[in-house]
DNA sequence: GGCCTTGTGTGCGCCACCTGACATACCAGT
DNA sequence: ACTGGTATGTCAGGTGGCGCACACAAGGCC
């Protein structure tokens, strides 16, 4: 995953500094950075003031939610469609979830406080992120349903297939150790079910690095609620384009 | 639970309403209409256009998520904290969610058409409504890890608090059935539980009537995301009453 | 009073997943 | 080549909740 040269570039593969007419995105230009993260970076840490809001560009960013005593489990995936950190948005300083980078890669950050001041303008950028609101609203809802009725392989074809469509690429960088805490299950039954998936030839990994080599059987075997919340950030996304052309 | 008189005394129960400044309400007044519902009454429907936001006042709501092919799961609870709707009040005029009445009581009612032209003037309602939504996300990531990693028995204990808190009262009607229904588990174990927790003389109930008799022991069961949740609403809640002392 | 609907108790085989190891394979550094 | 870390395979015992069924009880309606 290359790292983008500047800025401009980066800008393109974020759905929602994409939409932004020109004029709002110069003026927003000046405080943005373009940083290369790595896996495991934190973004924000559950119960600390978010210092700063990021615009996913070539990574992806997991939300995770701790559970005393437990392992961490991925509540929400936030990519290319969106942004992390959207209490700063909301307009509360923090939350009780935790923000980390899911896959290593490049991302436009932004620092709280600019945004705040930013939207004070109540330009497009405000619009688009309701709009995402209400695509994550969705995202959540679908997670707490397929958590509770579908299967540990369900889910976990669901992940990567979701995961994919974010890198935009079959392949990408993940242990079954990442995957498990992912999916609040236990290594040894991702070890089996991804197992199965690669006997059957769907995927194929080792030590971390995961292709998909059969994306159709891979979504059969996969849960509808990737259907669902698939189609929620593809509205988002031609919603986006659309703003693009006016 | 007895329905209030008018608008005036109901606005007093719901905690975005309370938090208005009397010029906000008293444009927002002509629009709204004081109802009463009945359990099982349908807000909204999955997939269609909504046609009205909901503020309830005694009554309370659940956000549901039907999967094909199984029976639908609570993803969100909306109280007197809250508004059913949020899609319209984010720029959406559907939802894949349904809400339906879960505890029968009064309700304030808006058109979404209303909604939409009554923020364009950009209030008090606007930034509460931005809380609420914080809060509502952080209700729902912690429903997907509750779901995943914590027993019926947690679940349920925590949900009968949870709603106790809503109504207002530690008294209140659901069904086995309902419960099941909405903790997403079979009747039996929800048979099973229920029936450990009235042993042990948490609870007591009878054909769908239902009492909280010893709280203290019922939040010791209950897992901490019923305390992670609560804290959330309670911030909203004070920030609120703050607002209306200004 | 007798009906029917609705709510609740309960039993049993079954399976996905847990718990908690231990064993193997691959890779990097020295 | 040796070593230590990391990724993966695997296994045996345990259990929570499923799936499905049947029985019973309490109230509403005629």
């Amino acid at each position: 995953m290359l790292v983008p040269a500047d800025l401009d570039v980066a800008r393109q593969h974020n759905f929602l500094l994409s939409a932004l007419p020109e004029d709002e995105w110069q003026r927003m230009k000046p405080h943005l950075s373009l940083v290369d993260a790595a896996v495991k970076d934190l973004v924000y840490e559950a119960g600390l003031p978010i210092e700063h809001v990021v615009f996913p560009v070539t990574s992806v960013g997991s939300m995770l939610n701790d559970i005393e005593g437990e392992t961490a489990v991925e509540v929400a995936t936030i990519g290319r469609e969106g942004m992390a950190g959207l209490p700063v948005f909301l307009g509360v300083s923090e939350s009780p979830n935790r923000v980390v980078i899911q896959v290593g890669g490049a991302l436009i950050r932004m620092t709280a406080v600019d945004l705040r001041t930013f939207l004070l303008g109540d330009g497009v950028l405000h619009a688009q992120l309701h709009r995402y609101v209400q695509a994550t609203i969705v995202q959540l809802s679908q997670n707490v349903a397929c958590n509770r009725l579908h299967s540990s392989e369900e889910r976990a074809a669901r992940w990567l297939l979701m995961t994919a469509d974010r890198v935009g690429s079959s392949e990408f960088f993940l242990t079954q150790e990442f995957l498990a805490q992912m999916l609040g299950v236990r290594r040894g039954t991702v070890s089996l079910t991804a197992g199965v998936l690669q006997t059957a030839g769907l995927i194929s990994y080792s030590r971390g690095h995961i292709t998909i080599t059969d994306r159709g059987r891979l979504e059969e075997v996969a849960c509808d609620c990737y259907g669902i919340v698939h189609a929620e950030f593809e509205q988002l996304r031609s919603r986006s384009a659309e703003k693009r052309r006016q």
